[in-house]
DNA sequence: CATGAATGAGTGTTCATTCAT
DNA sequence: AATGAATGAACACTCATTCAT
């Protein structure tokens, strides 16, 4: 009663599909103040009536990009894990720096304006945090402690999180978008290298 | 020439102030969509009109915000360097980390409006960006050989950012404030001691 | 040629008839502003297509309705007649309110919604008129000369409206259900009383 | 916080007043369906924006009409009181007839409107409703046991109520509006009269 | 300088109605 | 006949901004 009709068939997903790629481009082409329910229907080629069919309000249309979103980056990174784990640690997260810059380089707009819409404890971010969580702590879990792991999780996921975005939307002028990488998997692996040498408590010296 | 008036006397200067407090006061007591200009006006306890006469626009009093916000950081940094630059760089950093965090800790949904609401290449969030990379370099400068300070600089900037943001506004649950505080140090150090005994290219081998 | 096809067929009778029954619970359940023609088909079980297939449009639904009314009350007031009418006048007043009032009790919203969206001097409401003037006409020829029997048949026709009306939807609570209906006969009878015995002209002295 | 803005000033009370009159206008000359909050404030001459300054939401403009209706019809009944009080009680309900009649003939759609649109226990009518039986009251206590008093009032009510409705809006051609008028007060004269002689319980035998 | 009533372009949203399947 | 996805004109309402006082 509160949700619009879900999508089962064929012509509502690709009506689904063909909304949510009109916000993105509205927003791209022009700008923030442009996206308007109206806006997005004219754009997406159907009517404004269609759009509520699918979505309860506006807000819902912003939902639905972001869960669209944080499931793509879960996906990427439970496929680095398959692909990448039994490399060396290096090796994996050079793979996953490089795979999350590439995924956050194609609309930098786009995410800034989910991250303003869309209440941060939302459903599609937890499920993603959860997800880079546990891909972490199975790659790690064989190089650290249990009782230090949280910590070692939240400082990687932090750091990854901060070198990536940083390398993909604002990186200085005179830093190679190679060293920005390079730089993200060095800190990673300095940081995890000093947990794994002194796994005593929380911070050494 | 686009701002208007420079708040010259004291009063003028009072009811700027009285403003920006009453933007974050609806803020935090009647959520982000309550934060319209008249609301501002009538809980700030002057007219509409008089906020004109101070702001040119709505998006000029989150500048101006910002702008304190950023000012505020900034002279942040600078006492941290004054009063801890000739002590070890790991009292150094604590030091930051300390000053960050807690700078941070008491309005996290006004950082998230400002984010949202201020272009993110604004002259305010450029100015403590500079001020930050002028202090670190300052700090930095005798252990980092130059070709690779700017490298340092934006790991260093963003792993600073990512983990004060992180454990001010998202820390675990199971994971204590000064844990995370640690963490965060701990990070930056080994990151930094990795660069100063091996300052030849970008990441090692 | 204004109507749709008219349900000849059982199967067609049947729908009609649901959608009717819809209308009144989803505005008994849900409120005026709930009775849309969507939620009408969603109650009645049948697409929005099928509705439209009996009704050119939603004022029609009410005029249906309406027209049901009407025709139900008119069925009852000849009924009444029929049944009473060989009866003295207060045993046939006293069953004709009696059965007006609980004609009434059921659907008040009913009756609000329709007065409100059918004109006023639409097919249904003349057709009752029309019957109702007919039965109290022939109940009344025998007592009341011609010239008068128009002016008497405007009094006792809204006097009867307006209290059984006001017995079945606006009773005060200090007056019984009981008390009411007979006031309402006796006010009846004493204006019929008066007009008897002086059946001159048209107000006493 | 709910409200808006009070009239307290003379330039308010007028824009109000406009806005008021706007409706009777729209609604007059094109139809219930034209009578949206945008031509409203267009006819007003003020910008829509003035009308939410004044009124909350479109339905409290339909209550303050229906308020202001209420209002005049109390003054009015009050005013009759005063000056026919002292007369005989056929005079004075000749008077009432007469002024009650007078009243709803000049604005026929706006009634059905507001009857429409006003929940029909709205403190407008509540009131009205309790100063003419304060009214009548006063007038009959000389006359009606006290026990009998509140049943005479229900009939009284309704049938001035239905008559004096019956004689301004759904008067039949063959009835002179003079011969309405007398019916009316013949009508409640006859009831009273028999509730005089009869004053025992309910209905006579 | 200060006020706050007035403005009105523009928004999100509804819902009676159509028509391809 | 029946379906229900799609339509889109129209609505109630908001809020940044102006300007006469």
């Amino acid at each position: 009663m509160n949700d619009r009709r879900q999508p089962k068939q064929l012509r509502s997903r690709q009506t689904v599909e063909i909304i949510l790629q009109a916000v993105i481009r509205v927003l791209k082409r022009e700008g923030v103040d442009a996206v308007t329910t109206n806006r997005i229907a004219e754009v997406a080629g159907v009517s404004i009536g269609s759009v509520y069919q699918y979505f309860p309000d506006k807000r819902a249309i912003y939902l639905a990009l972001h869960e669209r979103h944080a499931e793509e980056m879960g996906l990427l990174v439970e496929r680095v894990v398959m692909e990448h784990a039994s490399e060396s640690l290096e090796h994996f997260f050079t793979a996953l720096v490089d795979a999350l810059i590439d995924a956050h380089s194609s609309d930098p707009e786009l995410f800034s304006l989910l991250d303003a819409e869309v209440p941060h404890r939302s459903a599609g971010a937890h499920a993603f945090e959860l997800r880079l969580r546990n891909a972490l702590r199975l790659v790690l879990r064989a190089h650290v402690e249990g009782h230090a792991l949280e910590k070692v999780l939240f400082v990687v996921g932090h750091l990854l999180d901060a070198l990536t975005h940083g390398a993909a939307l604002a990186r200085p002028a005179h830093l190679s978008a190679k060293s920005a990488r390079e730089a993200a998997v060095h800190a990673v692996m300095t940081y995890l290298r000093s947990e794994f040498s002194a796994p005593r408590s929380s911070a050494r010296r």
